[in-house]
DNA sequence: AGCAAATACTTAAAGCTTGTAAGTAAGCGA
DNA sequence: TCGCTTACTTACAAGCTTTAAGTATTTGCT
């Protein structure tokens, strides 16, 4: 029998991809070794347990989401830069909904600080630069618009607004504009 | 054998509760009828199967926390009543994190009209009539609320904002600031 | 090319999970 | 006390995770 050619990173995108199709909770390793036509047992050469998939998935996620956000970032500024960023975030989300899920997952500290949620964090700050934010109020306004963006996301994809007829899209670009708004009018303490 | 008494409902707090002591995720049958010193099997008398266990924390838990909103709102009006919504909703999250994932369980739609999820709409509408805010900005503020609070709880609940030593309580608390100057200055469409 | 070593995968098996079907025992009403 | 309903158990099938040991394939050395 011709051997498959399972290596880390092929199993990891194929997890994603298998997430993206039927949800992050329904990726299991027999599913995943299935769809690559090997045992289970296979995997366990390649990836220490079915934690470890999942944490692989979620780290490739926020590397993948953080190179979008920064080519949206790239040459623009202030709320040129805000929108594009979220929009970035947003669409992500939509496109890759098992990926998604998937940067949900609880990770140790460790291999969160060697996570691409760092690079994430410092575009953010960046956004900020165009409204002349100090701390701490730029901490916690990188806080907040991460906050918005995932709960925005989050909601509308576990079909939170459905029951409403206003168009999710628009209550999304309002919320920009008042984000915007918010920034360039930050409360002081 | 003397009977273990169980009920839909004691199942159900006993599933939030286990929840909240190792995880929603972790929330098996097995361990649950564990807990009551029966055998797995004699849960299908009473629940139709684990999502429906599932669902039914899920209601248990927006119910409660639609509870906790409305007792935090009554008598409150403007920035006040804001503060204290938020406050009851992050709570309560950090109270009970494995009620709060489980509110996160996706629901078919007439579950979910059915659930204290409309309640909680309707709160967060009557926080807005302290602004002065008409449609679809209502509706627009409701959602950016709703998603802040969220996306702040669900980021600092799974570690988000660990790595900055900047207290998670008070950008919290300045986030709800920032709300507050923000519904009171909704930009114009 | 041919052989040994390393690698990739399979088989086998244990222990866990969900869920169904059928059997038994407890408690209630007459 | 008899019999019925209800609550639970036993037994079992099927799927998932994971380890250990075995086999086949490829690599690399001579």
């Amino acid at each position: 029998m011709a051997r498959a050619g399972l290596t880390v990173e092929r199993l990891t995108r194929a997890a994603a991809d298998l997430a993206d199709e039927i949800g992050f909770q329904n990726v299991t390793v027999s599913a995943l070794t299935r769809s690559f036509g090997v045992k289970p047992a296979a995997l366990y050469a390649h990836i220490k347990d079915a934690r470890d998939l999942r944490v692989k998935v979620a780290l490739l996620a926020m590397a993948e989401l953080a190179d979008r956000a920064a080519a949206a970032l790239a040459g623009r500024a202030g709320k040129d830069a805000l929108v594009a960023f979220a929009n970035a975030y947003r669409d992500y989300a939509r496109q890759h909904p098992g990926r998604y899920a998937a940067m949900q997952t609880e990770l140790d500290p460790e291999t969160a600080a060697a996570s691409a949620g760092s690079r994430h964090a410092e575009m953010t700050r960046a956004i900020l630069r165009g409204y002349e934010l100090s701390e701490p109020d730029q901490t916690d306004a990188v806080r907040m618009l991460h906050s918005t963006f995932h709960g925005y996301v989050s909601l509308e994809t576990t079909g939170g607004f459905r029951h409403h007829p206003r168009e999710a899209a628009a209550s999304w670009s309002r919320t920009l504009d008042a984000l915007d708004a918010l920034l360039r009018n930050w409360p002081p303490a």
